[in-house]
DNA sequence: ACCGCAGTGGTAGTCACTAACAGTTTGGTA
DNA sequence: TACCAAACTGTTAGTGACTACCACTGCGGT
């Protein structure tokens, strides 16, 4: 309930000019509830990363394959849960309400910065599921540059995601930011397509 | 003279543990002054972007070239003009300076992110010099997915650098993350090599 | 009626950062 | 030397995010 005042006037007002008395007044609470569940003002906005889901993605698909492959097919994946699979045409409550997250989070740069940080954190886990042991620091480095590039690539599509209203589908637009930044079919998730 | 100060107190203390004033009072000036130097307290960390120096390597650079290889070997370019060229074994003053400056923003979560987010505006003026003309949003989306791909694979070499204490050149450990990540041969900067 | 406990609120403080104003130093000019 | 303008520095008084500490309320179980 905080969180969707909290959206809404910072929509609404700007980032910046909305304080975090403004939100609580707005969902009739005192400051000090925001930020019990709040940790930070930047929180009422963030989306939330799911590293356990993603790292269990990259731990299911085939060590086989290039880097690059299993992790953006777990992107891929994860994308469609977050979205809610992506059946119809309209959008649901959920995709609306992401996308007002979005695109507060591509124009206040606080609020970028921040997510930008919780990509790394996010990295971090996709390295530590694709099972590098540790060992050979050049394995880990290949890791490292692997899931940074593509979760930078996740977030130009994340972007282009917002510009577009939602219009094309999220996993999609993934996979396609993928192709782009490491060329066709590498990304692909589906095998039998 | 202020920046030196503020490094060492925050290597020494911490940086949430080293106020704004500690600065100031090291430094022999008034907190005021810091501010007009450096408008927040994470600038008197963050390394110098040279946005600048990187577009113009970018427009230097072939159009016929992929998108990948063209920013791999101005982003390798621009770390020689960062490190001084790299000639000796021995690290040069200025490299200490920014072996310094990158441990505390591995180390530092608001640093990081500030930093991640500069990339990302590093990021759109590469895009910028690639001459995409804004009317394909396909070629843009094209071009951002690859610019900030490498920028990423970037930010992975600068951590190893400052793993490595800087003992590696650290263009040939961008030229590795560009390969790790994007394939061999795709990130070479000297054809003649 | 009693206890524990989760959720909530108040108070006072720290610190990054800003705006408005005043004093000082510096470099160039007559 | 005298002078002026511009750059630099300092003071004061704020705003707002965030924290530590303590008190209160409702609520199920014994």
């Amino acid at each position: 309930m905080i969180q969707t005042h909290a959206v809404r006037l910072f929509t609404e007002r700007g980032y910046d000019a909305t304080t975090v008395a403004d939100v609580a007044e707005a969902a009739g609470v005192s400051p000090m509830t925001v930020y019990r569940h709040f940790p930070t003002k930047e929180d009422l906005v963030l989306v939330d990363q799911r590293v356990q889901l993603v790292a269990e993605q990259i731990t299911a698909t085939s060590a086989l394959q290039p880097l690059v492959r299993r992790i953006g097919s777990a992107l891929v994946d994860s994308a469609k849960a977050l979205t809610g699979g992506g059946s119809g045409n309209d959008l649901t409550a959920n995709e609306q309400f992401l996308l007002a997250r979005l695109r507060l989070m591509i124009s206040t740069p606080a609020l970028r910065a921040k997510h930008l940080d919780n990509n790394y954190a996010l990295q971090q886990a996709i390295v530590d599921a694709l099972g590098d042991d540790g060992t050979d620091p050049d394995t880990a480095f290949h890791a490292h540059a692997a899931a940074s590039a593509c979760l930078a690539a996740m977030h130009t599509a994340l972007v282009r995601w917002a510009e577009d209203d939602g219009r094309t589908e999220l996993p999609d637009l993934i996979a396609k930011a993928l192709a782009a930044a490491f060329g066709d079919g590498i990304a692909d998730t589906d095998p039998d397509k």
